[in-house]
DNA sequence: AAGGCTTAGTGTCAAACGAACACTTGAAAA
DNA sequence: TTTTCAAGTGTTCGTTTGACACTAAGCCTT
């Protein structure tokens, strides 16, 4: 496999791509195919998308690009959270065979720049292309052993997007343009791992400014129908100020 | 000038060491010198302390390395914040001057990830060495353009520390094992750039349970003594929650 | 058609918190 | 002894939080 000349072989970004549905939240992951020395067949495990940074692009646009070759997506929130650079990373197995296979240089000690991404999930279309032969979404609660550290990279976005959420109303990424109170509010217990009281999130929420009402209510369902809302970033980037310290009941800790 | 072999060539670290003294935020910084191609006088100009990572370190320990190397301190507060990619980040003349005379491969593409540290500045004792020739404490309102995409750095490195001090109780790095009341909240208005009410900082430091009052007060003064107090490390880490929100009058935003 | 099932939607009260606000105290200096 | 200067202290009011339980609306079943 060759590999281009503008590729910097020491500078990676990986994507911790999480999507919401059926009330769980889920990481999309990407599957990797390498020779077992052993028995001839071939071994698969999962990892996040990531690919070596170009000289020409920076770090963020090395994201989006990734992003967009998994899910043909652009536009999405995608943010930095963290740079992992240990030099016993890349010493697993299954990763050196992995690394054999397709990098230049295998042995080259490769810090990685870790993205955290938020899609509607039900948007993604997985591209055809090298990275996703067997892209899934997996709950966050069954994730096996990935490639590399990426165990623990995606430990440290669940932990970034779970302060994020109560400050900056990011959620919304993660549902539909239109939604119900209900919906919004499973997502966050979901990220939050925690109940919440029904009416004191509503009100909080509509306090908050972000959202809208629509006229629009739930069709056909069997039982009392719920009004619709959006996202409202408008009015979101004219107060942001009422967003912050959206703290959720009892305060939540951001130390570990 | 000789490189170690062991040096990642495209993977650095950079330290916005954070002081205060005189009522003032400060930065330590590292002046540079190189040829002036002109006028055959040196040009000297000012940068953040940094240095390539080694191949047998990962990131936190480069950076205690050269917080290290520069003021001989270890175990002070340092926090990796963000890495900045840009491939323009080294092309201005002056920069390209210095690497041409310090790295073996002075074209390559180097990211770095930055680290954010708090000292107490009297602590601080300017190590002799390679790097430290002229180490200075610039107060942050008076910062000249750095090297590389260093105001930037900075900049960011500010922004995050704002946002912190109001979430964990990290400010009491900045100063010295004991402090009255008035240090404290002097390094708050400093760091949010807001007035503070002072009964009410004190009440909201004292229920935070962080800070323990002191039987001493201070000498000499020529007023009313003010009491010392110091931080409680301990108190903080078995009640990590009652600082949480430390939110300091008027809510502060922490978008941009 | 009636009753049952399921989820949506609503209000109040008490406690905690946040913001605004002015005078007294203690020490040194004049 | 008086002056000067920063330290230190409480109360009130409005807002926010958290706890808590019933009614409403639509479909489905019988």
């Amino acid at each position: 496999m060759s590999i281009s000349p503008s590729l910097n072989p020491h500078v990676s970004v990986d994507c911790v791509i999480f999507g919401f549905s059926k009330e769980t939240l889920r990481l999309l992951l990407i599957k990797r195919t390498v020779p077992n020395a052993l028995t001839e067949l071939d071994d698969s495990y999962y990892a996040l998308p990531g690919d070596l940074v170009r000289d020409n692009e920076n770090l963020d646009e090395a994201a989006v690009r990734v992003l967009k070759e998994l899910t043909g997506l652009t536009g999405i929130f995608l943010q930095q959270f963290q740079a992992f650079g240990d030099p016993l990373r890349i010493t697993k197995a299954k990763d050196r065979a992995w690394l054999q296979g397709v990098r230049q240089d295998p042995d080259a000690r490769v810090i990685t720049v870790a993205y955290m991404a938020l899609i509607e999930s039900s948007k993604v279309e997985i591209q055809p292309g090298s990275f996703s032969k067997g892209a899934v979404w997996l709950p966050i609660g069954e994730i096996p052993e990935l490639a590399f550290d990426h165990n623990e990279i995606s430990e440290g976005a669940l932990m970034a997007l779970r302060e994020k959420v109560q400050i900056q109303p990011i959620a919304f990424e993660l549902l539909p343009d239109k939604f119900t109170m209900s919906d919004l509010q499973a997502l966050y217990e979901t990220i939050l791992q925690r109940d919440l009281d029904k009416r004191n999130f509503r009100r909080k929420m509509l306090n908050s400014g972000v959202i809208a009402a629509l006229p629009e209510k739930q069709h056909g369902v069997s039982n009392k129908p719920a009004r619709y809302y959006v996202f409202n970033r408008n009015l979101f980037e004219n107060s942001p100020m009422d967003f912050v310290n959206l703290k959720m009941e009892g305060s939540f800790t951001l130390f570990s």
